[in-house]
RNA sequence: AGAGAGGUGUCCGAGUGGUUUAAGGAGCACGCUUGGAAAGCGUGUAUACGGCAACGUAUCGGGGGUUCGAAUCCCUUCCUCUCUGCCA
């Protein structure tokens, strides 16, 4: 969430950047701070009236001890009729302050100055690449007919059980899972994050605090039941660990890793992408997570990206670091690096993690701050990525690494599988 | 799931309608004292919003209500603990 004071300073930088992320409405720039004005002059009123109150109260309460009822019961009728005049400025206030909110959810966060300008993926910029495609041989196979073959994964019966894009991993499959998961986590943790299993539904307090109500309410499973939401990624719940706490500035950075199933309806992407594990409602993912001083957090998206890149050198796929353009970006994000290995059978990229600066619009909405060394409070900033998220990776892993007669296993994880190959 | 007890500041903890402007204690910070330290003494020690400021307003888990006045009474909801039940 943005803040009012920064859209009053800046108010055209706001809409210029806005314009950026092709937000619609620069002119609710404008409305926010009407609407800020008002609130403020309303709640002096209020404020008056309530100290005339809250003073005549007091008074009352003196005049009774002394026994003096006749001017108690006359200060009674007074402070009535100002209880009179407060209650329509309560309301008036209550619903200033609702749209205010509602206008201020509606903006995304501000590009960061780096953020190319473009509106589709084809405009994301490419950083840098990494890595070799490797040459395969003739007859080399999608990893949709490898895992049908090896019987690694099986579709079917996972859309039996629950729907499609549920997948059911099986046997070497299954166990493959539960390697890159150790490897991924252990990876991080070595590298100084300390790692979290979290709850895997949160309740919607913690999806507002991440910016996923009310922007992205439809891509959640929602338990209406007990109003939980599933978990788009381990990112809700561990970011949420510091909503509404005042941390010491001595505590930043803090670094987290964390494992999950994560759950998407992707309601509207019908068609496009979909074969086998490229796009599933579940898959599992470990992320990593740092709140940091503000001063910090450029850097820190720098070490973030490094550190997935070094992991991605680490299990030999090809791949490459685009910067997404203003138009391709997240909600809440202030800049972001994508990371896409490549796929050797399908002769496509696939995007296996998504790194971004949130700055101070997750903190600020969950109010996640930190007392400075002058005893200021200030917001800190959050950032995140996937270290990694498992399906595409499985799929790339499995195309690169076919043989003629199975399929190998990058060295990294070999000790984790307990094989030196996958088949 | 049922019955009961609770939720107060950084922490412990008092507080069942009106100098509570949340007692008292601990911790922490600063000062005095000291050769230095401890003890002792003094001062300070939540957040948000409004205001140049003085100060005002709100907040005793959350929301709502009664009242001139609520930490205190009522309703509702969440959470914690104890017992019972069920269960991995």
């Amino acid at each position: 969430m943005l803040q009012v004071s920064f859209l009053r300073q800046n108010r055209d930088l706001a809409k210029k950047k806005l314009a950026i992320k092709y937000f619609a409405q620069p002119d609710l720039v404008d409305t926010v701070i009407d609407l800020d004005d008002e609130r403020k002059q309303l709640q002096a009123s209020f404020d008056e009236t309530q100290a005339k109150v809250n003073s005549a109260s007091k008074e009352i309460g003196a005049m009774m001890a002394k026994g003096d009822k006749e001017k108690a019961e006359a200060t009674k009728t007074a402070v009535g009729e100002w209880k009179k005049q407060l209650e329509p400025l309560k309301e008036k206030m209550a619903q200033v302050e609702i749209d205010l909110q509602n206008v201020l959810v509606q903006f995304p966060n501000l590009p960061h100055d780096l953020v190319p300008l473009g509106k589709t993926p084809e405009e994301n910029e490419v950083v840098r690449t990494g890595g070799v495609p490797p040459k395969l041989h003739a007859g080399a196979e999608a990893h949709w007919d490898l895992i049908k073959k090896y019987n690694l994964v099986d579709f079917e019966t996972g859309a039996k059980i629950t729907g499609s894009g549920f997948p059911l991993y099986i046997g070497k499959g299954a166990k493959f899972q539960r390697a890159l998961v150790q490897y991924f986590l252990d990876f991080n943790t070595a590298a100084g994050y300390t790692e979290y299993l979290p709850p895997f539904m949160v309740n919607a307090a913690s999806a507002f605090a991440t910016g996923q109500l009310p922007d992205k309410e439809g891509q959640m499973y929602h338990a209406t039941e007990d109003d939980f939401y599933l978990i788009p990624t381990a990112e809700v719940p561990v970011t949420n660990v510091f909503r509404d706490v005042v941390l010491k500035e001595t505590d930043l950075p803090l670094q987290m890793t964390a494992y999950s199933p994560c759950f998407r309806r992707e309601a509207g992407s019908f068609g496009k992408d979909v074969r086998g594990l490229n796009r599933v409602h579940q898959f599992e993912k470990v992320e990593i997570i740092q709140i940091v001083h503000p001063d910090k957090s450029d850097e820190v998206l720098n070490e973030m990206v490094a550190h997935v890149e070094k992991l991605l050198v680490s299990l030999g796929l090809p791949y490459r670091v685009l910067r997404l353009c203003g138009g391709d970006m997240g909600f809440a994000s202030a800049i972001t690096y994508d990371f896409e290995v490549y796929s050797a059978a399908q002769e496509r990229w696939l995007e296996v993690s998504s790194v971004s600066n949130f700055q101070a619009y997750q903190t600020y909405r969950m109010k996640c701050r930190f007392k400075d060394g002058a005893g200021k409070i200030q917001f800190a900033h959050s950032l995140n990525g996937s270290s990694l998220a498992l399906p595409r990776i499985f799929a790339a892993i499995v195309e690169n690494y076919q043989t003629e007669a199975g399929i190998a296993l990058p060295k990294a994880l070999q000790s984790y599988f307990g094989a030196e190959n996958l088949i």
